[in-house]
RNA sequence: GCGGGCGUAGCUCAGCUGGUUAGAGCACCUGAUUGUGGUUCAGGGGGCCGUGGGUUCAAAUCCCAUCGCUCGCCCCA
């Protein structure tokens, strides 16, 4: 409570930012819709068992990054670190397994306990799609498609890369875990702290270290696409196929690990180099036995989720908002007059502004600050003639129009405003 | 959890080898302009110099601690 600081981590989305956001996340549902993706919300927390039982202990938003607390009745509640496992609860909650395949767009909060930095916060905003039900590789395939054009939509395909890689299926990966853990044991003396950990807990993830050392290692160490048993590697050559097909370039990344249990197959990421050390930008991957590890029937899934901060510092954003009309009416009479009026305008969905108080010269400073295009000014001389005149705010230029032509005069210049519908 | 940088006005920052009443630009308010904005001019309000302690005749300035922000590591969107 120091100081009426936001919590570490957290920040204020003001009205000039959230129009950016706004638009970022509307473009993407926009597109997703067009995939026959549906919106769907799920609470911005959950019972802590979803996420510890699917995400991994040994992953790092479980061991350190949960916000986690009891609630008065005592229960284990978290905020949720993502939303792949409260989409699979909902599945499962409200029978949804019956209507498979399904595709859904969430967007909205994600909490984790991290050292905030550049492009990473406590609370961060993603936009996210999950396809439920579909086992084939065309699945792969939509959804990295989809994910690529979101990116190209935002005019940011240019500035990342994507990469992609196979987990395999469960056999193929404890295969290979066996070898990698049998390498790196080898060299256990050599690798770093963190990496020595995981050796026994979570090996693979050793694979996207960044420590010299342990690069070193890596280097000979053996590759998972050697271990990919018949099924699995003609997956991943049917997805890669695809690919080729829609025209989306990507280059096959074999340390690309994604940090959760619950991948498997297809994993891949949209990375660039303009975010500092946070170079993911959108990233997802395959997840076959979520839904049965908490307690569903087996259904498969694949889906991806993007960082709207990190999209909106990538992005170039002028606003796209309307240009205001400033009404300033002088004197009690006028704004008695004008009143019905700008409701009226308002209805039709033009965008007024009635400063609230001030003389003519006060309301023309802030029609001014507004960016206003036009001024409709009225005063006891024009009220006696039924009158208002209309000033362009950009050329100077005003004349005088009727008041009952003040709604044809504005659909005139302004084509644009409006209700659309 | 670990390391670096930084905390002075609403914002961006100057001042810091200690020395009157802490400054600038932008923003804000008032007036020139009581029926006309942008430009200009004149004036004005605003600061526990992050917080606590220490050194000193004297601290925004030096030292320590603490909190906050920020960047990086780990990891991730």
């Amino acid at each position: 409570m120091e100081k009426l600081q936001p919590v570490r981590g957290t920040h204020d989305i003001l009205p000039d930012e959230h129009e950016q956001r706004r638009f970022i996340t509307n473009q993407i549902a926009d597109l997703a819709s067009c995939y026959g993706y549906n919106e769907i919300a799920t609470p911005i927390f959950e019972f802590t068992e979803v996420f510890q039982r699917t995400l991994g202990d040994t992953s790092d938003i479980v061991s350190k990054e949960m916000y986690t607390f009891e609630d008065r009745s005592g229960e284990s509640i978290t905020l949720r670190p993502e939303n792949t496992a409260g989409v699979a609860r909902a599945l499962i909650s409200n029978g949804l397994t019956q209507s498979l395949p399904l595709k859904f767009f969430y967007s909205g909060p994600m909490f984790r306990y991290e050292r905030p930095q550049k492009g990473r916060l406590r609370q961060f905003h993603q936009v996210g799609v999950e396809l439920l039900g579909v086992q084939e590789t065309l699945g792969d395939i939509e959804i990295i498609s989809l994910g690529a054009e979101s990116l190209s939509k935002l005019g940011l395909l240019e500035k990342t890369r994507l990469e992609v890689n196979s987990l395999g299926d469960k056999e193929s990966r404890l295969n290979y875990r066996e070898a990698l853990v049998g390498y790196l044991s080898q060299h256990s003396k050599s690798l770093s702290e963190d990496s020595l950990r995981r050796l026994s807990s979570n090996p693979m993830r050793i694979l996207d270290s960044k420590e010299d050392s342990d690069k070193e290692i890596l280097r000979n160490a053996p590759n998972i696409s050697e271990f990919l048993n018949e099924e699995s590697a003609s997956f991943f050559a049917k997805v890669c196929a695809g690919l080729d097909k829609l025209g989306i370039v990507f280059e096959i990344n074999q340390q690309l690990v994604r940090g959760l249990d619950y991948y498997c197959h297809t994993a891949f990421e949209f990375v660039t180099d303009e975010l500092g050390s946070q170079g993911t930008v959108l990233a997802g991957g395959r997840y076959n036995d979520l839904v049965e590890m908490m307690g569903g029937v087996p259904t498969s899934g694949i889906g991806w989720a993007a960082g709207i901060e990190r999209l909106a510092s990538l992005t170039h954003f002028t606003s796209k908002k309307q240009r205001p009309i400033s009404v300033i009416p002088i004197g009690d009479n006028a704004l008695e007059k004008m009143l019905p009026i700008i409701s009226s305008l308002r209805k039709s969905g033009f965008t007024i502004d009635l400063g609230f108080r001030g003389n003519l010269s006060k309301r023309m400073k802030r029609a001014n600050l507004l960016n206003s295009c036009y001024a409709i000014i009225i005063g006891d001389d024009e009220i006696a003639k039924s009158l208002a005149v209309f000033r362009n705010l950009d050329t100077g230029d005003q004349h005088e129009v009727l008041l009952n032509q003040l709604h044809a005069e504005l659909t005139r210049l302004l084509p644009n405003s409006g209700i659309k519908n």
